[in-house]
DNA sequence: ATTAGCACTCAACGAGAGAGAGTGCTAACA
DNA sequence: TGTTAGCACTCTCTCTCGTTGAGTGCTAAT
């Protein structure tokens, strides 16, 4: 692999993303103003088809990258473009604006990828049973009803209405929520066992009442929240590809996109800082096979989600590769601060 | 208008918005068994033409039902056809199981309604500040942090993080909580003026600095619940209307269907009790002119929802008025047994 | 008032011709 | 030995044109 081919080869992908038609001898040498003639070029293609790098839609086209050509090209000669100064800025402005709520800053930063990149941006968020238990409070509401409220590390919270007896005093839940606040402080939610809380449940046999109720509660709210969360965005761009221009595809990646379940199994749970890129039929689900992904895992406080996009595999990977990276980085450094 | 027109519109609506094709005299005669010919019967499709209620593609097609044919059709013919007795004991089911949390209700409602009728389904929340306030409560959380809650009548909660002096005790800011409660219940949000907020300040001196945060986070809290909430469910179906075979026309109904102001406007203020249909140009929105849309709105707590179904101008709208009036029906129904 | 018969219209489909882009091979050249 | 010009060949794409068939409107008969 010579230094011409390297330049053929990355001639064609440039020219090939951009247009998503085959590229011809004669384009390569006219776009890069190379001092070869076409039919030299034309050689070196032949070579780079034997190697697997080009392949050709039929016999009488130009040549395209083949899925291969395209891995080489990431792992071999791939310059990742960052965020543009002015870019970097809006996600930092944004960012700090909503810093209030981490759902939101999920949503905004996965609007902004896909909106700076043109593909869909898709993140995963860790479920919340990961994440350490803050506080618990027990509120009062109308008579009879109270609210229990879960704070975590990551400040999501969640909640959930319980009956309580008339009778019972603000004071008595202050101090019930007390006790489960000592038990349970900065344990990880999933961590904290059920023998733990059932322990709880005989020390206060006095207010056996709300405290079956509260527990019971909160099984249930720690059970619903052992699943990943999938945040899709910018969806719609797909659309916009040549490659999605039959209805059929479009349904099927769409309804794809849908599917949480695929996204939940789909990326490692390594803590890598490198970016990842599945090209193609490197992805195991059948469905994605002619789609790539670009992401890497983001650090909460110790758990991993996961951010990334999808395209086609003509992809500006340089493009996405970038952005991804330059985006993890700065939403790790808000997360650091906070 | 006799009555073998009436039959003739009707076996002509019916059969187009099946197959979404135009329709032929003879595929009437054979359809509905009727003891005509086929030449009768284009008689008669002719004078259906002149009066508006029919078109023709072209010259040599069969007949198309005019937005004005479906109108009539809607207005003085239609038989809303309801859920089916086990499709609404599953709503039943669903709403029972999430009557947690108003949010996850309107969720699964419009999945529900947009799974039985196959159309996109969308649901107009009011704003939050259109809500009765009920309780609000300063959580403290790690030092020189708190969290305020506040929770209307619908179930819904939002809060937000402050920052409130290290030395301040946990019963000076229940008994702050305790302040603004009095103030504030049973009040609709929208009605609480910055006047009685800063009355309020001027009461409570001594803890200012409390006080002054939980204000600010209060104002910024009910402006940024100033909006209402669209949730759309089920967009992808629309791709299954062969209507919509056209990319360029897909993309341009995924892109309004995504743009929450263009629904804002949409619905009006109404509190009737029927089922409101838009056929086609009959919406003013441009976008929306090759669609149509069925809704109602629906009584939370004295609040006005929308909750509807859109489809192609080719829509089973007995279907669709009559799953759409039976779930608003259900929904209210639970709602008010709260 | 209804119907049979018939000429007419028009979209849809498919075959075939022609254009154009690009290749691979061969032979000439530096 | 690497590079280039020339040329025949291949294959897709597009356009045209005739054919087909569904469906109409009109007229005359019942």
């Amino acid at each position: 692999m010579d230094e011409r081919k390297k330049q053929i080869l990355e001639s064609i992908i440039k020219d090939y993303v951009e247009t998503a038609e085959p590229v011809g001898s004669r384009a390569v040498v006219k776009k890069h103003a190379l001092r070869l003639s076409p039919a030299t070029v034309r050689n070196e293609m032949a070579d780079l088809e034997e190697m697997g790098f080009l392949e050709q839609p039929h016999t009488s086209a130009g040549r395209i990258p083949s899925e291969r050509g395209f891995r080489y090209y990431v792992d071999c000669m791939m310059e990742k473009e960052s965020l543009t100064e002015p870019e970097a800025q809006i996600l930092h402005d944004l960012l700090l604006e909503n810093m209030q709520e981490w759902s939101t800053v999920v949503e905004r930063t996965g609007h902004f990828l896909s909106q700076i990149t043109k593909y869909p941006s898709f993140i995963i968020i860790p479920p919340f049973n990961l994440s350490e238990f803050r506080y618990l409070q027990i509120l009062p509401m109308e008579p009879g009803k109270a609210f229990i409220f879960l704070v975590s590390d990551m400040g999501t919270i969640i909640h959930r209405k319980i009956d309580i007896p008339e009778t019972i005093k603000e004071e008595d839940l202050r101090s019930i929520s007390k006790i489960f606040n000592q038990i349970m402080r900065n344990r990880r939610m999933d961590e904290i066992r059920k023998s733990e809380l059932q322990e709880l449940r005989d020390t206060l046999k006095k207010k056996r009442r709300v405290i079956d109720r509260t527990l019971e509660a909160l099984e249930h709210m720690l059970e619903e929240s052992g699943e990943e969360k999938v945040v899709i965005s910018g969806a719609l761009n797909m659309l916009n590809e040549p490659e999605f221009k039959d209805l059929e595809r479009i349904k099927r990646l769409l309804a794809v996109m849908e599917q949480d379940s695929l996204w939940k199994g789909l990326v490692p749970d390594s803590i890598s800082e490198a970016v990842d890129i599945r090209i193609g039929k490197e992805n195991r689900e059948e469905s994605l096979q002619e789609m790539s992904l670009v992401f890497t895992g983001f650090k909460g406080f110790g758990d991993v989600g996961k951010i990334g996009l999808m395209g086609p595999v003509r992809m500006e990977y340089w493009k996405a590769a970038g952005a991804i990276e330059a985006v993890r980085n700065i939403v790790e450094e808000m997360l650091k601060r906070l």
